[in-house]
DNA sequence: CTATTTACATACATTGTTGATTGTATATAA
DNA sequence: TTATATACAATCAACAATGTATGTAAATAG
């Protein structure tokens, strides 16, 4: 089988990508040989050298492919900008998790990504771009911190910036955790309490005394 | 240079270790050939396998030689049961970040651990590694705010059970936040402010009005 | 004093991975 | 219709890593 149409050829190249996130979560990055993905992919290696100059190659566009879903998590906090800044804090943290929850291909991308991957040489960068989303988490949480304040919704002793530092590292041990337990633990059911625990403690009334 | 004494050999396997620690951190797990960690302790293969079995075996008493200095950084949670509970968590919460900051074996580990070694096979094991102590400071956590509750320290609204989760998300995202930063970076010194912070979210008294 | 064990070094056989090269049938453009 | 670029398959040489097997000198036990 040969020479196909540009409609066949972009569903294998999508093809490698999915067998590669298989295979990469299986068996890790460095242990996954090309070889391994072109076989689960139902391909040969010519194949996948057509499409990908390497593997890093191959990573990168996986890893593109997988997260799209994701960038919207943190433009939904401002989507929401009608009602309560906290209430769009607590649910932009909420649909981030729901997503996790609700699409396999991120949530395994984000297990490689944190368990199955070596960040040296080639994917030192990864770091970075693992980071990046953070940074830019903050920055929106202090500015919704700060509007909280202003609207007389939080505690006025808090500074928004102590808090969207506090929210951040939160939310990244808070995945993490969800990351390393197994499906099926009580983690994965309190995330959405946890959260909203998270943010209570920051309004002016006591969530339910 | 041959057969030597019993203590020779031993700082033999010391310095196979630290060599391991070192090539691990630099070029990742994976890529780490028992050749390197050889050549970097000043031996040869030969050596490295009379010690350790294999590289797993290897990572494994590496992991247990430069951790041994965590251990105590919870048992300090209950060494100060003369005072604030919610002191006694601060304190340990910054008594390992400084251990981290001060013992670079340690937090060099760590990084290993966290982003140079791929959790599959032989290494599936050392995510519950990392996840067990997670789960013990959790339970500590909770008898200490649940201390600091009877003790009408802590804001009465608050359940000692979701503090305890909050806080393990929360040290566990600082942690993860404190290792991919570089040092130098802001972070790194703001750690103690935000502990700090975090902490007295729960007490009774606002922290600075 | 010798016999055996220890603590390595050296050599080798096996395996896995890579990237390049070559082959070829098909799509597409002229 | 033909020419060429495309999308993939198949093969291959080179290398790197692993584990084991064997060699050996010094330490230690008896």
């Amino acid at each position: 089988m040969v020479r196909r149409t540009k409609e066949d050829a972009e569903r294998t190249r999508l093809q490698i990508i999915e067998a590669a996130r298989k295979t990469f979560h299986q068996c890790g990055v460095s242990r996954t040989s090309l070889e391994k993905v072109a076989a689960a992919a139902g391909v040969t290696r010519g194949a996948v050298y057509w499409h990908f100059a390497d593997k890093a190659a191959l990573f990168f566009a996986m890893r593109e492919t997988s997260l799209a879903v994701i960038d919207r998590a943190d433009a939904f906090l401002f989507g929401d900008e009608s009602g309560d800044p906290l209430d769009a804090i607590e649910q932009s943290m909420v649909y981030f998790f729901r997503t996790m929850s609700t699409c396999p291909a991120a949530r395994e991308t984000y297990e490689i990504m944190s368990f199955r991957c070596e960040y040296v040489d080639e994917f030192a960068s990864v770091l970075q771009e693992v980071n990046r989303p953070c940074v830019e988490f903050q920055a929106k949480l202090t500015t919704a911190y700060q509007q909280a304040l202003a609207l007389g919704i939080m505690r006025p002793e808090l500074d928004p910036d102590a808090m969207a530092l506090d929210s951040v590292s939160f939310v990244r041990g808070l995945f993490n955790n969800w990351l390393a337990s197994s499906p099926g633990t009580e983690w994965r059911d309190q995330v959405e309490d946890m959260i909203h625990t998270h943010v209570a403690l920051r309004r002016i009334t006591p969530p339910r005394a």
